[in-house]
RNA sequence: GCCCGGGUGGUGGAAUCGGUAGACACGCAGGACUUAAAAUCCUGUCUGCAGAAAUGCGGGUGCGGGUUCAAGUCCCGCCCCGGGUACCA
């Protein structure tokens, strides 16, 4: 009987979603563990072939430890508020929750063809307004909490309504936008208007100014995504910086413990680097410099101690002090180079190195140690919203600063000596080491020490102080979009308040299109009733910004643990039993993004009691990109002729896309191409000698322009699921790269079937006998067993495939058809296979599922070795090996090895000079 | 630009602690079975030189240095590719 993967995935996969066997629910009599896989954006080109690696790898951990006796939550779902779906609509009109149900069933089907052990029953998604309801619930929260420095905690707005009432601002230290002092006689007499208004300075939900890119002819805010080279992608339009009033949440507060938290999680240190990174932590001081007419200007530095050397001053060109500090010399040109900036998006203004840019001011200040006037100029490199937005430059220890008085002829001093030769007028020199020079009280000191000696100054003179800034900035939470969650706010008399709870899900409004309105206001407000009616008939109208898309997944991973409530986000019950995630698994392009979202939001509801947890992802496995290998034909130009690869040179020749589906190691299936392109039915194909038609490859991005997307679907259709599972594991490491490339995938399929004979007589009858194992069979069995084991728990699960094609081929010529070995062998498959490991598991054990088999274990004492043969080297070259006893001592395996001709002969007369022994391992003798 | 990854045969990769580089596959070449094909099985396959062969000698893990008895692995300096860079998710 031959293996019929089509039949036997169709009845598996049958028999396990009738007997709901991944149905999970929460039994405190066993372990738990929770294994979530990221879940995707339902776009529309479908799940392709890069979607599954993490989603295999997550399922086989999964299986693996169901095997071990765990309860394991392993649930999926849809994060299908987004953009794409709205640019769809706004080009064909059709409502996003449209098309978005249709791209979320094609995702389904495909999903279930994968054999993945699902909980379906907990499905989540968070364009559902019974999920959204929950999403704008946390808001509410958020809007309703301030952050209490000295708990170090969120806490309701009660407790600071308490205090403001009681002592005004006097003993409040808080997390806000702005420093405020007020008395509590003053805040008492304040208006109701003034006072929710001075509450939005503190509300970790409130309203700023930030910017964005603005696009003046769509009338629309774009996505960095959306604009290339400064124009808008739809359409080409100018696009500018600009500020916009917008919701905003502020993770600026958990700075300190998202950084924090950091030590407690097992993650890879490249994403808790970038975390790092992005939260930009740095020690250093705000001074202030004064002009002559003692305006002040604010700086922060990371070097204080470099002071001395500050020869200009560099402020951003949005700064508000611009305007007073200019003079009406420079008026024009500072407007000039202020639009100029607007046109820049920050990572322009970052990134373009090579070319500075900037504008004098006309102003002045007074250095407040050396008492000279040093220009004040304005420059893109500086940014508003980092530090005060303003910088003293220091040239010769500053390559940016170095390269602006370059470029404006400004004077480079040395104030840290590299304790080197160094030329500073040709060469900045940055290090954060040495002993400073020319720097009055602070010359001699080395670095760290004149850091806090100047620091110590600045206090004692009252110009400054000591600070630790982050670059971390608040989260811009509103955006000008339809499909996403409607923010519950409403507002009166130009006040935002808080819907009431009851009114919640706030569902989105129709709309008769899904572009901004004419005003520019953004597509709800199109909606004819966007509008609160409060107890006393009074209309107020409703916030017209939506929420990002990072919103709905900064807790989905909590919704699951009990995805049906209708009266709480999650019950307590069932969060204190799943607590948290232990094993995540995703993709590094998220791992500032929605990592660093879903922890901030975890704290918060940690602060406020809902979760018992700290961080919410124990641990975290980033799988690598799978990359599209495009294919190509060659036209000859002019000619109803294409040439294959390895001809084409000889002619001249276009390159045309070919669809990767029609080309199997690198030979085009030409009927098909014909009728995939039926403009070449009567082109003539020059083949290679052996009359294969070759295309040229080229490895890129997989997009369906490039018809390179590879989808899971023909794969499973030609080979099954069980193959396509286990040949993404085999593709490299997990976390790895690669290009999508099927060429390998009949080594796989042929193992599939190797395995599968293992299990047939001559006849092809289903033949598994239960005689004893040898000792060879055995020790082959246990071996495997021991590698899978350690290797899934490493998650090395290429390694894990090849240890059962070794394991396969060994019993394939051992003629090994014995029950003892190939039963618990099936169980080790399983989580990679499950379809081809059930049918072999229910054939062995007669209607019992290979889902409630124990995990087996391995015998070390079948695995014992009693010789080692060790490699033999002369000066680091391997010249030959010798099996030796393995309970010889260095000693003995010396006198051995000497003793041994072969020695002789590569000693060449000579005395050794020394002798390495590594017990078990190897022999080295140096001449 | 900055931050974070990666680079090993024709290809994907293995080498888990610094200890025989190339496991396991793909591809390719040759062979068996077959009228033929498919399927299956067997043999070879990093590379240069010598040899009929067994084998021997040398080179080799992006490039250039270094540490070490021993480096794909550790250190220093480069090059190339991928990801992120705050409104893609």
């Amino acid at each position: 009987m031959e293996y019929n993967h089509k039949e036997i995935e169709r009845t598996w996969s049958k028999y396990w979603s009738e007997n709901q066997l991944y149905k999970v629910v929460e039994d405190p009599n066993l372990p738990k563990l929770y294994v979530l896989d990221m879940f995707p954006y339902p776009s529309g080109a479908g799940l392709h072939v890069g979607h599954p690696l993490g989603y295999i790898a997550s399922d086989i951990y999964s299986r693996f430890m169901r095997h071990r006796g765990f309860n394991v939550l392993h649930p999926m779902g849809y994060d299908s508020f987004g953009l794409p779906a709205e640019q769809y609509a706004i080009e064909t009109g059709q409502h996003p929750a449209v098309t978005t149900e249709n791209n979320i069933k094609r995702y389904r089907s495909q999903l279930d063809l994968l054999g993945m052990s699902y909980d379906w029953s907990r499905e989540v998604r968070t364009s559902d307004p019974k999920y959204y309801k929950w999403t704008q619930w946390i808001f509410l929260q958020f809007f309703n909490s301030w952050y209490n420095k000295k708990t170090n905690k969120a806490e309701p707005v009660k407790t600071l309504l308490q205090h403001l009432e009681e002592f005004g601002t006097k003993g409040l230290d808080a997390a806000c936008t702005q420093q405020l002092s007020f008395t509590a006689e003053e805040w008492n007499t304040w208006p109701e208007e003034k006072k929710q208004q001075t509450l939005l300075n503190y509300r970790l939900a409130y309203r700023s100014e930030s910017v964005v890119n603005w696009c003046p002819a769509l009338g629309t805010v774009l996505a960095n995504d959306e604009v290339k080279d400064g124009l808008s992608e739809r359409g080409g339009y100018p696009v500018v910086q600009k500020k916009m009033m917008q919701w905003s949440l502020r993770i600026t507060a958990y700075a300190q413990r998202l950084l924090e938290g950091l030590e407690q999680i097992d993650w890879s240190d490249s994403i808790k680097e970038a975390q790092r990174n992005w939260i930009g932590r740095s020690e250093g001081a705000i001074v202030n410099f004064y002009t002559p007419d003692q305006v002040p200007i604010s700086i922060f530095t990371t070097r204080p101690d470099t002071i001395f050397g500050a020869t200009f001053i560099v402020m951003a060109p949005e700064h508000d002090a611009v305007d007073q500090l200019t003079t009406d010399e420079f008026k024009r040109a500072v407007e000039q180079y202020r639009d100029y900036v607007k046109s820049r998006s920050e990572r322009d203004r970052l990134a373009d190195v090579k070319n500075v840019t900037g504008q004098f001011t006309g102003s002045y200040v007074i250095h407040p140690f050396s008492g000279e006037k040093i220009p004040v100029y304005i420059s893109e490199y500086v940014l508003a919203g980092y530090g005060t937005g303003a910088i003293m430059a220091v040239p010769g220890h500053d390559s940016r600063d170095h390269r602006f008085a370059k470029k404006f002829g400004l004077p480079i001093k040395m104030v840290v000596d590299p304790g080197k030769p160094w030329d500073v007028d040709a060469e900045t020199y940055e290090e954060k080491s040495g002993t400073s020079i020319n720097s009055e009280f602070l010359s001699g000191l080395p670095v760290e020490d004149a850091i806090s000696a100047i620091i110590t100054e600045i206090e004692r003179r009252g110009i400054g102080h000591r600070k630790v800034n982050f670059r971390l900035r608040d989260a811009v939470f509103g955006r000008q979009r339809y499909w996403g969650e409607p923010i519950p706010i409403y507002y009166k008399n130009g006040i935002p308040y808080p819907l009431p709870e009851e009114l919640l899900p706030l569902e989105l409004p129709q709309v008769d299109a899904y572009l901004p309105t004419e005003d520019g206001d953004p597509p709800l407000a199109r909606a004819k009733e966007w509008y609160y009616t409060d107890d006393e008939g009074n209309k107020w109208p409703l916030e017209t910004t939506t929420m990002p898309g990072w919103a709905g997944s900064s807790w989905y991973f909590l919704r699951y643990m009990d995805p049906a409530n209708e009266k709480e986000p999650f019950s307590a019950a069932k969060e204190k039993y799943w607590k948290s995630v232990d094993l995540y698994f995703g993709g590094s392009e998220h791992s500032t993004g929605h990592l660093l979202y879903a922890r901030f939001w975890h704290k918060f509801l940690f602060d406020l009691g809902f979760v018992t947890s700290d961080e919410p992802f124990a641990k975290l496995i980033n799988q690598g990109m799978i990359q599209g290998t495009s294919a190509f034909v060659y036209r000859v130009k002019g000619q109803k002729k294409f040439v294959t690869f390895s001809k084409k040179d000889a002619y001249d020749t276009q390159s045309l896309y070919v669809d990767v589906n029609l080309v199997e190691n690198d030979v085009l299936d030409i009927d098909g191409f014909k009728k995939w392109r039926p403009e070449f039915m009567d082109f003539e194909f020059e083949t290679e000698d052996d009359g294969s038609y070759r295309v040229g490859r080229e490895i890129e991005k997989m997009s369906k322009s490039k018809y390179n997307v590879v989808n899971p679907d023909h794969i499973v259709e030609k080979y099954g699921a069980d193959t396509l599972r286990l040949y993404e594991m085999f593709l490299g490491p997990i976390e790895l790269s690669k290009p999508w490339n099927t060429d390998g995938i009949t080594g796989v399929y042929n193992f599939l079937k190797k395995y599968w004979r293992l299990h047939f007589d001559e006849a092809g009858n289903f033949c598994v006998k239960d005689e004893k194992p040898t000792d060879a069979e055995l020790k082959t069995l246990h071996k495997t067993i021991k590698k899978v084991t350690n290797d899934l728990q490493n998650f090395s699960y290429n390694t894990c495939v090849s240890a059962f094609m070794i394991c396969v081929n060994e019993l394939t010529s051992q003629k090994c058809q014995k029950r003892e070995v190939l039963q618990p062998l099936s169980v080790l498959l399983a989580p990679f296979a499950p379809h081809i490991a059930e049918e072999i598991y229910q054939r062995m054990n007669s209607g019992q599922s290979v889902l409630l088999a124990r995990w087996p274990s391995w015998d070390e004492k079948l695995l014992e070795e009693d010789h080692v043969i060790y490699p033999v080297s002369f000066n680091g070259k391997t010249r030959f090996t010798l099996s030796l006893s393995k309970s010889l001592t260095s000693e003995e395996v010396e006198k051995a090895v000497l003793a041994e001709p072969k020695t002789a002969k590569y000693l060449n007369g000579k005395n050794p000079r020394k002798i390495i022994v590594v017990q078990g391992r190897i022999i080295n003798i140096v001449i």
